[in-house]
DNA sequence: AAGCTTTGGTTGTTGCTTCAACTAAAGCTA
DNA sequence: TAGCTTTAGTTGAAGCAACAACCAAAGCTT
């Protein structure tokens, strides 16, 4: 196709199933979630970060920074799950320009509600297909790749 | 490969850092693209699948297949590839409700031009930050998931 | 303390994706 | 050949994300 350094044969391949795989699964997890719970993967995953923060309740910047999004894309999302009784949202006493966003309640029920749902499906579309060894080389291959994707560890995924 | 209810902590660490990869990679290659070129990557991708069709023509329904896409998806965005020239959409003789879609010259140029940069960008953020040993079993991890996620095989991802 | 800069967040606009009609050509059935 | 069904594709409306502009509180600098 060009005369450029393109890629071997192996790493051809690889990455034509690989993009394959990172186009494909995104819709996969949110078809489930929204049919289960009416929450895109990105709603599930922003209430998931909360549920597991001190108090359930993080700052806007920290949120955006866990889940990867923009300030103004997670202001809309906040802000309609607000709408919906899922999150609340707090002016913060000690810098009153910050934001602080809580998991209400009823959008802990909610987690608690559909995890095991999206657990299934996880499992059904990843874990359960591959080898032990598979998952573990996943992993290895997702940290390589996370240290120049996510160099500053922002979406904090190392150590649980 | 149990089939409790929740993850084992191996297979919580590696789909932690992989569902991390799936949310960031597309932003990187659209970032470049974008840049470079003008062109989503799913543009991109539209244009290379045609550009190695037969006279670089593909039927909307082939194409929407090789690309995972809807049909109203690629329709707004094979209108949008006509209206800068860089794709034709022509009334197919046999078959009168279809249509051919094909790489204009001046697509093919934008293809020729833009592939170097987007193989570096490939490069640059995936494979070459893995072992030789990775790709293959990211190769093989893919092609597993796809036998799930794509099981028609629509992507076309076999065979090189 | 006045004035500038930085930080934290929200709001509005534009563009793309999805979903739901809708048109038109084929194909089938009687 | 009339009438129904299926297939191919387009179009329009609604919702979410990216980007830019904006406001307000903090923090510096002098």
């Amino acid at each position: 196709m060009c005369n450029a350094p393109w890629l071997t044969g192996p790493q051809l391949r690889a990455w034509m199933r690989f993009v394959a795989v990172v186009e494909l699964l995104p819709g996969v997890l949110d078809t489930q979630l929204q049919r289960d719970a009416q929450l895109s993967h990105f709603e599930y995953f922003v209430m998931a970060m909360l549920s597991e923060a001190p108090d359930k309740t993080l700052r806007m910047t920290d949120l955006a920074d866990h889940t990867n999004a923009t300030l103004p894309r997670l202001s809309h999302v906040v802000a309609r799950l607000e709408k919906r009784g899922l999150v609340a949202r707090t002016r913060c006493a000690e810098d009153r320009r910050a934001t602080n966003a809580t998991l209400t309640e009823s959008g802990w029920e909610m987690i608690q509600a559909s995890a095991p749902g999206h657990v299934r499906n996880v499992r059904d579309n990843v874990i359960d297909l591959l080898t032990d060894e598979q998952v573990g080389q996943l992993e290895a291959i997702s940290e390589a790749l996370l240290q120049k994707l996510d160099p500053a560890n922002r979406m904090h995924v190392r150590g649980e």
